[in-house]
DNA sequence: GCCAACGTTGGC
DNA sequence: GCCAACGTTGGC
């Protein structure tokens, strides 16, 4: 059982269209170490859902993951914005699996709140630079931050 | 294989 | 909208 971080732009797709939705594919990934993670996900696996480019951005969620990656279809539909010309059906370059909605946080664990907290000196998100859109997480980090969403004293 | 140019991410 | 930090591309 591993742990994962998973981001998306809300704007795009937030914590609130996931419940909606139940389930939804993670697709769009265009970087090979955020796809290779993506590859290692197993059933069961507990996902955070980051909300990036938000007002504030951090931690909103909960997800599952229902089913293993599988070639991502956005890279092959001439039309979609992940359209990539260099992959094929033989080849697929980029894979996606599917979460579930697990659950919202009570109180969305903001990167500030992330950065105050020492045990989580070594969050990927929280190096410097990180643009890794997924990314493991160890148990305990997992457990801390989902602590702090539920609105436990820091 | 080097590296400059370019594109993207994502906080602010 | 700005910009720093990366990743990717492509000429050589």
């Amino acid at each position: 059982m591993n742990y994962w971080l998973a981001k998306s732009e809300p704007e795009e797709f937030s914590i609130d269209d996931l419940k909606k939705d139940k389930v939804c594919h993670w697709d769009g990934v265009r970087n090979y170490q955020a796809r290779n993670y993506l590859q290692e996900m197993q059933l069961g696996d507990l996902v955070l859902f980051y909300h990036s480019n938000a007002n504030p951005p951090g931690v909103a969620g909960i997800m599952k993951v229902v089913k293993t990656a599988y070639p991502d279809p956005s890279q092959f539909d001439k039309k979609h914005k992940y359209f990539d010309p260099k992959s094929t059906s033989e080849k697929p370059r980029w894979f996606c699996p599917e979460f579930k909605f697990e659950r919202k946080f009570k109180h969305l664990v903001s990167l500030s709140d992330l950065r105050a907290q020492k045990s989580l000196g070594k969050l990927p998100l929280l190096q410097r630079g990180s643009r890794l859109s997924v990314h493991p997480v160890q148990k305990k980090e997992f457990d801390t931050i989902v602590d702090l969403g539920a609105g436990t004293p820091a």
